[in-house]
DNA sequence: AAACTATTCAATAAATTTGTTGAATAGTTT
DNA sequence: AAACTATTCAACAAATTTATTGAATAGTTT
């Protein structure tokens, strides 16, 4: 085996993880996982597109070592195979957001439809928690914080959250986050709160960056 | 725009810079610009493709926003837009050797080649650097070196190497490094200095990876 | 301005990726 | 063991990606 030989193996190798990546809803469905396992017609629900066209998705995702499986009942499971996945997509979002402008703008476009421009990165959020500074509320879908969640975070799932203002207060700064940036139960969240006169604000980030950067969170057995 | 075509425009604009990174070519050219700019014939040689081909990848990366271009005389050189995109290969690169075998066992099997089974890790390394307990040997081509090396290495391309062993001392431990875990000069050094009688190993990271660590470099103007 | 050169372009065929359809399957419940 | 159900498979057509060829081009030199 020559040099050449090795570098086309080795590149060859590593461009079918790329390609498993390189499909708008393989991402997708990568950025839904990095919340929970999800059975295949959830994912498919989710994302918009057919039950047997997401299950192809997933054996794609599945070849490339990317997810793993995990039966429950009549349910498949399907979850990131290694932090790592998370990892190479959170770069992968990361670049596109600072190279592309039209990923900037359709960010930009839909947050200003929640009049929700001024979010907070994750970092100034973590300051602020440890001095106790600020509530932190997590929209999500419950069985999403279940699985985990920021520390000390309320649950309180986006289409509850007009029932339930009473158990806020209008003092605290309120810090409301979701699945990540591309999320917008957050958006709505700071819409709603606003109008009735809170001081809210959305993390830009999502749940699966705090866990990622080792910043405390928890869990329900 | 509901909620379902801004995830559709996103997502969608994220996988085009996936795409472009979905590629063998690609990713070795990526690779090869994470060490300086390089103009389009020399990126073909490198990667042994047709320059008519290497200049079509490089369109796609030009237009997926992850090369820059720079003319100077009668030369294209193109360099990597942003040190994101270097993030992002290196996480791929890494995902791949942990998730993919056959990825991790043709590295393996290249390295046994050259008898060089013991690389060091570019943490370790730091730390001996900073108690100046190692001689550093850089073994990139020397045009490489110049455009930026680990600060206080010294610069002996491989070819030049067997000619200029009287410089080196058989007390001190030997670093060797290159330009990456798929590079294979650290490993040819290695094997020729074992040979001779020298305490040597690689670093398993190239340069790059040291730069992004914000590790100390040097550079020439 | 003419000569020169690295790079890009255009056209092509082969290979791969994609989403849809409806049927088949593997595995769990009862 | 029979019934049931979520998931996968197989077959297809449309769209995209890829490498190759040789010509065209943009820009620099002299």
């Amino acid at each position: 085996m020559d040099k050449r030989d090795f570098k086309n193996e080795v590149y060859g190798e590593l461009s079918k993880i790329s390609k498993a990546m390189s499909n708008p809803h393989r991402i997708e469905i990568i950025d839904l996982l990095a919340q929970r396992p999800y059975a295949v017609e959830e994912i498919a629900s989710c994302t918009s597109i057919s039950t047997a066209n997401a299950s192809q998705h997933l054996q794609v995702l599945k070849s490339a070592g990317l997810v793993t499986v995990n039966r429950r009942g009549y349910f498949i499971y399907y979850s990131l195979a290694s932090e790592k996945v998370f990892d190479v997509w959170r770069g992968l979002r990361e670049l596109g957001i600072e190279q592309s402008s039209k990923a900037r703008e359709a960010v930009d476009r839909f947050r200003m439809n929640y009049h929700s421009l001024q979010p907070a990165g994750i970092d100034e959020i973590y300051e602020k928690v440890s001095k106790g500074k600020i509530t932190l509320i997590d929209v999500r879908p419950e069985d999403e914080f279940i699985y985990g969640h920021i520390q000390n975070a309320l649950s309180i799932p986006i289409d509850k959250l007009v029932s339930r203002l009473e158990e806020l207060s209008k003092e605290m700064e309120i810090i409301v986050y979701c699945r990540g940036p591309f999320c917008i139960y957050a958006d709505q969240a700071v819409e709603i709160l606003t109008k009735e006169g809170f001081n809210a604000n959305r993390m830009i980030e999502g749940y699966p960056d705090w866990k990622s950067r080792n910043f405390p969170v928890s869990f329900s057995a």
